[in-house]
Formats: structure tokens, sequence, C-alpha cells
DNA sequence: TTACCACATGGTAACGTTATCATACTTGAT
DNA sequence: ATCAAGTATGATAACGTTACCATGTGGTAA
């Protein structure tokens, strides 16, 4: 692997041209920037990123630490991430944590000794809060708050969309709208449940004693939706918070004879990919999950260059109502 | 940030036995290791991996270059990496092509650069051919077969696959069973076509003039399912070559007021994740999509340990025919 | 003339770690 | 007493780059 030395011998200058012509700083006459580059191309040359790194203190290097990527909505994300880092020529760690507190903290360290300029996170819980002072590197929360954590964050607005479903089905004429959730104490979970209950509030009623917390899993959504169909008025209509509890409610639905939309209505957060589904059929809150994982990039690479500046950032994106054909009035 | 040295202040000694404490190399006594534990816990030291990197010549970094995260087999492929990488303390770098050759060459050179220990590569194009040479950089390929280049390779049997799902319909009376592929020179789409055409021969039949090339989405599907349709005798039954290919026949069918199975039978390459999936119906040939990631890594990661040493290996998983209720006798 | 600035190039040191070699003390066998 | 092997620790230098400072040229303004 040929180094800087090797290029400035053969081009006849010092070390430390080739490093200018390189990083095109600095001053450089013509003649020599082309007799640099033309060793370098002789010997082909790449810079050791990590010397680089370690001499100049920035790695141009983002993580991104999610949940699961295997959530298209976390998959979408990530391709928005990664497109924006790509543009600005950084490179993207990606991390899995499995809603796993301890994973996100093994992460963390990991990602520090990686030396990341920044680090583009979904919290899997409170931990963060306190790890977040030590980091010392930039972070941009997405998907998800963490209340007492001073950070820009970029996310959705889980309320008003939580909000827009339930109105939908309360227009319908729905008052038993059970509503499955993802664990309690995360943000959003907590934002769908207020969506749900302003609903009801806003069109004078009280909320039922139908709301359930779980976790954002399918075997949830199940679990959940049994426990919905069992107890008092069967509800007439069912909200789930995200895209695998409403597939885990769906079948189990299915496998407890009832049909949608006919016997029981099924709305949920998320809309699931246009390149998946062959017949889009559930009414959701669909979340621009792209463009949350663009921005939250775009607004990490902004403080790493101090194009962006000042105090932290809220960029809550709108969630859109997409009606189709998983609910009936009543 | 402390450092090295810091550490080794704080605990009177040198700061290559602080190295030797966290790296468990070499020999520390008991006593000098408790002082060192006690001294990186009080300073909350951290080392610095581009350090590390350049000094050791190890990154502890892996880079997965695949063509497109959002389809869900590379997401399930890019788990199993991940998940493998990381129980052997190794960080992913991923990197999407949209399978374009120039994205391919310019992560490439990206990914030399950050000085990765390994790449698991699914190649775009051709062109990794010549720089495989070049990168000096341990490869595994994934999915895709590259003739000429002699490298480690994890991928699906797919000639199988399709066989097996072409002998499915032949065996249920069809004959004219169209076949949507991928880009010509793919060697998936190559071996899928092989497949289609092996079951026909086998069967003493002679294949039809019904298979078409493309590109692995759901426009090239729904461009290829018109043009299958407007062709000669219409086709009882529809092959795509993978999942995309398969939601755009099957929106395009539905467009042109077609039933499946009842007006046309259709079957896939590829299966789509139980998560996503409310009431799978399709017939496909499932690929062992994140055992084939896991493997992949495993692979690289024995070669950069030297425990797999050795000539390149192939290892070829099956795949598994599910039959649904996308096919019917004719 | 002096002073100053833009341009052009280089020398030196440092980023934080670990490979390599060197030193020295035990212990046990000969 | 001597040697060898195992244990324990350290000094030095190097990995490849760039920050920082220094030097020198030529032109232009005062």
């Amino acid at each position: 692997m040929p180094t800087v030395h090797d290029v400035a011998r053969r081009a006849g200058v010092a070390p430390i041209t080739v490093s200018r012509v390189v990083n095109n700083s600095g001053y450089v006459s013509q003649e020599v920037r082309l007799r640099v580059e033309g060793a370098i191309a002789e010997l082909g040359y790449v810079p050791n990123g990590l010397a680089r790194g370690l001499r100049s203190r920035r790695s141009q290097t983002l993580a991104l630490v999610l949940t699961d990527i295997a959530n298209p909505f976390f998959t979408l994300a990530a391709r928005g991430v990664e497109d924006a880092a790509s543009d600005a020529g950084f490179t993207v760690i990606y991390c899995n944590t499995d809603e796993s507190e301890d994973e996100e903290r093994r992460y963390l360290q990991v990602l520090r000794q990686k030396q990341v300029d920044g680090i583009l996170l979904v919290p899997a819980g409170r931990s963060v809060r306190a790890l977040a002072g030590e980091i010392n590197v930039p972070l941009v929360l997405m998907d998800r708050r963490l209340p007492g954590l001073e950070t820009d964050l970029v996310r959705c607005d889980s309320e008003g969309g939580a909000y827009l479903l339930t109105r939908h089905l309360l227009q319908a004429g729905h008052r038993q709208i059970a509503m499955l959730n993802g664990p309690q104490g995360v943000s959003t979970a907590e934002d769908r449940l207020a969506g749900w209950r302003r609903a009801y509030t806003e069109a004078g009623l009280t909320p039922p004693e139908l709301a359930s917390y779980g976790t954002f899993t399918q075997e949830s959504g199940s679990q959940q939706t049994r426990q919905a169909l069992a107890a008092g008025p069967r509800p007439t209509a069912i909200f789930a918070a995200n895209n695998f509890l409403a597939i885990g409610a769906w079948k189990t639905l299915r496998a407890a004879g009832l049909q949608v939309p006919e016997d029981i209505s099924l709305v949920a957060f998320d809309d699931l990919p246009e390149a998946l589904i062959v017949d889009p059929f559930l009414t959701v809150a669909a979340q621009p999950a792209y463009a949350m994982g663009r921005q939250a990039a775009e607004l990490l690479l902004g403080r790493l260059s101090g194009a962006v500046d000042g105090p932290c950032q809220e960029i809550v994106l709108p969630a859109e109502l997409i009606v189709r054909r998983s609910t009936r009035p009543i």
C-alpha cells in the first residue's frame, strides 16, 4: 500500500503537499497538482482513513442505532440516512438493538471507540439519557422523544396521526375502539395513546377502558387482540399502534373468524411500502419514513459542518391519514 | 478524552501495560490488572479505535455492499450479517449500490480508505472482477456468482428453486409458463432461467418462447407481465424471478381483470417475511436469507481469523418450495 | 523604500495505539 | 551453581496522516 511519502517522492514534493492536493486545501500550483495527481494515479494511492481520522479527529463516519432494521419503517428511514450521508461523503455504521437497553449501551460504547463523528439514535430505553453526556458526540434522536434529554430530534407527529385515525373511526360511529400499543414509556406509544384519547375527548366522549400496552411486535398484537376480544363489550374497531401490531391483530381476528371490515374495523399506524403490497387494504396513518431518515441525517451533518447552529431543534413531520378498505361505518 | 497515558500515569504503570490489560494479551499480574482496571473505570477511558487500527492494521470493521437494503430479502440477509459480525466484535458499514456499477466502484474505493477488514458483496456488475485484485481485502460474494472471479461465495440454489417451482406448475398441467426475469447476465437471473428450462426438458417438453429479461423491480414485473399477456397463446401461469417482479405481475393481472389462481397461476422466487404478511398466499421458492447473511459473514470472519483456510468455498443453500394458494391445476 | 498580502512549499511534531525487543525476577530441574 | 522456561514490566519506535509554524517569492499599496 503506497503512502503519502511514496507519492511525494515520486512527484518530487513534500508529503504535506500531497495531502494538500488530496484534500484540496491550502495553496498548490497547477503544475505541482498535476504532477501529484499523476503520481497518485500511477501508484494507485488511496489515503488511509484511520491515519487521517486519528490526526484530524474526524472519521467521516456516522452511526445509525435503531431497534430493528427488518421493520420496513426503519428500513426506509435507513435508506434516507444512507443517501444523505453518502451525498456528504460519510459512511454509515448500522446497529440493531432489538429494543434492548444493554445492547444499546454496548453499541454506544463501541461507537465511541470507533470515533464516529455523529450518532443517529432511535432510543430503546431511558439509559441513553445518562450516557449522552459521556458520549461527547453529536447526537440526533429519531422517531422517539426522550424527555429530559436536550438533543436534536426528528420524528413523526404520532399524536396527530393517532388522533386522525381515531377520529376517522369515531366519525364512522365507532365507540368501542380498542387500542393495541407498544411499550409503556416509549414516546411514540404514549403519543399515540394521547392522540386516541384526544379524539374521544374532543368528540365529547370518555375514552373507554380499551387501551393496552405491549411491545411493537406481531406476537404482542395477537396477544393484545385476544385480550381485547375477550373483555367487556366487544370492540367494534381496533387501532394498532404500529405495523407489526396490526399484522398480529389481523391474523388473530381471522383466526377468531372475524372479517375485516365486515365484523370489525382495523386501522394502524405505519404504512407498508407499496413495493411489498399487492392490494393495499389497511387504513393507516403513514409516516414519511424516508424523509425522516434523510432529514435527521442532514440535521446531524449540518451540526458537524457548522451549517446548523443554535439550540436543539425538534423537527416534527406530519402523519398522513390514508383511508382504504379496512373500516366501515357502524 | 483520556488516553492510555492518562490511565498509565494514574495506575502507576507504563502505557503498554494498560494496552495489555485492555487487550488481554501478554502477562499482567493480578494486582496490576486490578489497578489498571480501576484507573480505566475512574477516568472513563475508551480506547481509540482509529489509533488502534492504524497501528495494528485491523479495523474490526466489515462492509456489506448490496443493491438495496429495502428489499426484504437483503434486509434479512443484512440482519444475519450484522448479528454474526456483532458476535465477533465487528461493526458493519452498509452500502447500497442500487444496481449501479459506478456506485459500486465508488463504494469499494471508499471502503479501501476506511481500511475495512473484509467485504461482503452482492455484485451489481462485472466491474468488481477487475477491482477485486486491487482491493486487497478479503472478499465474500453473496447471492450472485461472478464468473471469472476466484472468491468465496455464499448463495442460494436458484436453479434448483426455479426448477421446483416450474415442475410444480408442469405437474399441475401448465405448459405455457411465462418467466419474468431480472437482468440478463446476473447469475441469479440466469440460474433461475436455467431451472425453468430444465423443468421443461426433464419433462420431455420444449421450453416455450415465454421468457423475458428485465430488472428485479415491480415496474419491470408489470411491464413483462403486460408483454406476456399480449403475446401468442396467453400463458396459463407466471413465474416471477423475484419478490418485486411478483408484486408487479400480480398488480398488473388484477388490473387486467385476471384472478389468481382462478384465471392464471402465479409463483415466485423469494418469500416475504412472515411478519409483513397477513395471509401468505403466493406459492414461492423461499431463500434462507438470514442464514445466507450469517454464513457469509462467518465465512469472512473465519478467513480473517485464520480459522478458515484453503481454497475458495462456494456455499449453496437450498431453496424451499412452499406451496400455497396461488396455483391451480389446469 | 517599506509594509503587507496572496501565493507556494516544506519541516517538524503529534494524533493514540501496539509491535518488537529488552530487562529482570521466579521457579524448578540438572 | 547453572540453565531454561515461565512470568512480569518497560522503552522505543512506528503506523500514515495533517496541524502548525516557518520560509520564500512576487506584486501592490502607501
